[in-house]
DNA sequence: CCCGTGATTTAT
DNA sequence: TAAATCACGGGG
């Protein structure tokens, strides 16, 4: 039985969590029925000064209100019109940091997950994005303010004791961020290297 | 390449 | 009140 990621895991700076969740297992429990998978990629935001962040510059309204919350809670959003974002809330309360989970390898419930993804055709297409593992997890607002130390129907448990070494992790500027100007290219994507299961095809690494 | 789709935010 | 924007995905 795995352990579930304790409070002081998240309650720390968003890449050393983005780089800590790689390897760990995301859980969601579905009618019963537990749908699982390792976390491939993720995306520091790193608050009030990134740019990038919901949360730039003190930004605070009754969307973002989540990522003020302490470590450990989600924050989940809902986005063009069609598509959900999952994020795991670190820091201490009241500074809005978060971590953006972009990918999953499926581990548990994969049968689900494919009737939730009609437009999957491969397993690499189940969970590589994160509007895409949110609907195979069937992860929606209902979600958002959740806290994952508690939550019985949405958590993650540890699977490793320590973050992955970081040569067998590939860091990359963050997608879908070209408004962001000079945080645009910062080096705040983290993804398993060579990763079939990550949202785009793995950098070739020599 | 292009576009759907609608909540949220920002500007009037 | 209106317009612009958007941590994306699917189909050409």
């Amino acid at each position: 039985m795995n352990l579930r990621l304790p409070r002081g895991f998240y309650r720390r700076d968003p890449v050393t969590v983005a780089r800590g969740l790689l390897g760990q297992q995301l859980v969601r429990v579905f009618k019963g029925q537990r749908l699982a998978g390792i976390i491939v990629e993720t995306e520091a935001y790193l608050g009030v000064i990134d740019r990038a962040a919901h949360t730039f510059n003190g930004r605070r309204t009754p969307r973002n209100e989540a990522m003020y919350a302490d470590g450990g809670t989600a924050y989940v959003y809902f986005t063009y019109g069609l598509h959900h974002c999952f994020n795991v809330v670190c820091g201490k309360i009241n500074n809005p940091l978060a971590v953006l989970v972009r990918a999953l390898e499926p581990v548990e419930g994969i049968d689900v997950m494919k009737r939730h993804r009609r437009a999957a055709k491969r397993r690499t297409d189940l969970c590589s994005g994160p509007a895409k593992l949110c609907e195979a997890l069937a992860i929606d607002r209902s979600f958002n303010t959740t806290d994952m130390v508690e939550s019985k129907t949405l958590f993650i448990e540890q699977t490793r004791a320590r973050s992955l070494p970081a040569k067998s992790i590939t860091v990359t500027p963050r997608i879908g961020i070209g408004y962001a100007r000079e945080w645009a290219d910062k080096p705040l994507r983290f993804v398993i290297i060579n990763h079939p299961h990550a949202s785009r095809p793995p950098v070739k690494h020599p």
